[in-house]
RNA sequence: GGUCCUUUGGCCGAGUGGCUAGGCAAAGCUCUGCAAAAGCUUCUACAGCGGUUCGAAUCCGCUAGGGACCUCCA
């Protein structure tokens, strides 16, 4: 079974292979830093965060760039040219590297929170003017482009004589040309689909660079271009985003490079589909966001209570990546619950004994476990089928924990199978969908004071002292740590 | 208006032409000093109407609803 990939550019699966044996160049659509992030941005970092921790799984050396949107974009094309960044930094009374700096530490800081594994190298934006400028005179020099008051636009008309131009975002070239849109300024350019390279800075905008047409500051698509190009090479692997993104600047971006270095840019082209909620896209425009330090926090009329970073990590893996995912505080507490359900399973499966020469007694739960296990890596294969990953996984739990209880024989399943288990559980949830426990246990204090509080509770319940008892455990919750009696006596606990 | 996508049980959400996805919730039971957890059992759905087929939630058409993009957007 190959290892395959939807792509948006094809429309269909295609299995993976890479440039260079060995070696995967991917590039994600980074963040616009003029704002706090949302659970919307949430999708696609960490969906490819799975993509490059798969990769990796599968031998490949990754080199993963993305990049930090701190230059700005139009806020509306041919439009005043207002910096968005400069624009809210004037409203807030900031420098615009300040706002910028602001928003990318709040960024870096939630995604730690994820857990998402660090690009190899996150460039930005404006640290590559220089390599934008020259790739627009390049534009130029192949007669792609043109010059228009300080400004330089692409050619799409003449782009589109020999290429495909909207063949990834599925538009007809006609309608583009033909779309009429009543905006300011487009009589800069020689066709409405035209997209601008370099825009000349209206002299209150902040955010200015010399270039060779006047002070002004790089067009939309440009950035991605440049630096993919850059670090990735004229041509590399994936180019990830999310499916808002398809038209027009992934688009742009294929026909800004293909002129620029003679090659299509891309292989494979990945897009996520949205968090909704209530069945709309969730963005700011429609005013329905839920910013990350509010899900965190549970501060938001929306949520019924504050919610951990890997509980939406969870969350978003039990959607495919390609389907929209709508999101309800209720959504979320049932993914909260499952989380916590699958992953005291697999802790509990790590500590179960092994007896590696063991026989399986009940051979037919023994195959179904080996089935499900072995599916793992095919669904994933299959255009990262996360949801049946956690499917199989789900089946495998109430098997652990009857093991662990005695009602399912320890020796049911074979010492190998249960070694087999043990691997590709701690290989899929935390290796590959980057899991990890969201209670204090890694906390070696905590541990040694419960260690000592259990003791006090296990002889007070000897002797039958059961006030004592319960006040360990009444007051315990109090506090948000549950402690649970085990069925051998033992007592286990973990926090809310 | 143009292009495209989508409609699955109380909720979320996979999915393939024929075989119970899974999760959450709910109900019953078992275990238990009490609780919690856990286990077992129950809940069999694919918007509507036609068509293709031995057989369709899965393919085609129509109707209705929802959505995305066409403007910054993950």
């Amino acid at each position: 079974m190959p290892f395959k990939i939807y792509n948006s550019y094809s429309r269909q699966k295609e299995a993976f292979t890479s440039i260079t044996p060995g070696h995967v160049g991917m590039y994600v659509c980074g963040p616009t830093v003029s704002g706090e992030s949302h659970l919307g941005h949430a999708r696609p970092y960490i969906f490819f965060d799975i993509v490059l921790r798969y990769l990796t799984y599968k031998g490949y050396k990754v080199r993963y760039v993305r990049n930090i949107t701190d230059a700005g974009h139009f806020e509306e094309e041919g439009r005043e040219a207002e910096d968005k960044i400069s624009k809210k930094a004037l409203l807030e009374k900031l420098e615009p590297m300040e706002l910028v700096q602001k928003y990318t530490n709040l960024f870096h800081w939630a995604f730690k929170k994820f857990n998402c594994i660090e690009p190899s190298i996150e460039p930005t934006a404006t640290g590559h003017i220089v390599e934008q400028i020259n790739m627009i005179e390049k534009i130029i020099a192949e007669g792609y482009a043109y010059t228009s008051n300080g400004s330089v636009y692409f050619d799409v008309k003449k782009y589109a004589a020999s290429y495909d131009y909207g063949k990834l975002s599925g538009r007809v070239i006609d309608d583009l040309l033909e779309t009429t849109r009543e905006l300011d300024g487009q009589d800069e350019k020689r066709d409405l689909a035209d997209f601008a390279l370099w825009k000349s800075a209206a002299p209150e905008h902040i955010m200015r660079w010399k270039s060779p047409w006047g002070e002004g500051f790089p067009g939309w698509h440009i950035e991605c271009s440049a630096m993919a190009t850059k670090y990735l090479g004229a041509e590399f692997d994936i180019h990830g985003g999310g499916m808002d993104l398809q038209f027009p600047h992934h688009e742009s971006e294929i026909a800004q490079s293909t002129i620029c270095n003679h090659q299509a840019p891309v292989r494979y082209w990945m897009h996520n589909n949205m968090i909704t909620i209530n069945g709309r896209k969730m963005g700011k425009s429609y005013n329905n966001v839920i910013k990350l330090t509010e899900l965190f926090s549970g501060d938001h009329p929306l949520l019924t209570q504050a919610f951990n970073p890997m509980t939406v990590r969870f969350f978003i893996l039990q959607g495919h990546y390609r389907s929209p995912l709508d999101f309800s505080s209720e959504a979320l507490v049932a993914s909260e619950k499952a989380f916590k359900r699958l992953w005291e399973a697999h802790e509990l499966l790590q500590k179960l004994p092994v007896r590696e020469t063991t026989a399986a007694a009940d051979k037919e739960l023994d195959d179904k476990i080996t089935l499900w296990l072995s599916e793992l890596e095919i669904f994933m294969d299959d255009d990262f089928g996360t949801p049946k990953v956690l499917a199989n996984l789900f089946e495998m739990a109430p098997i652990i924990n009857s093991i662990k209880d005695g009602l399912i024989a320890a020796d049911a399943i074979s010492g190998e199978t249960l070694l087999l288990m043990k691997k590709k559980f701690r290989l899929f949830l935390e290796d590959i969908f980057g899991l990890q426990s969201v209670d204090g246990k890694n906390n070696e204090t905590l541990n040694a004071v419960m260690q000592l509080l259990i003791d006090i509770r296990k002889n007070a319940k000897i002797q039958k002292d059961y006030a004592t008892s319960d006040k360990i455990r009444i007051q315990l919750s109090e506090l948000g740590i549950l402690l649970k009696d085990e069925k051998d006596g033992g007592m286990s606990w973990g926090v809310e």
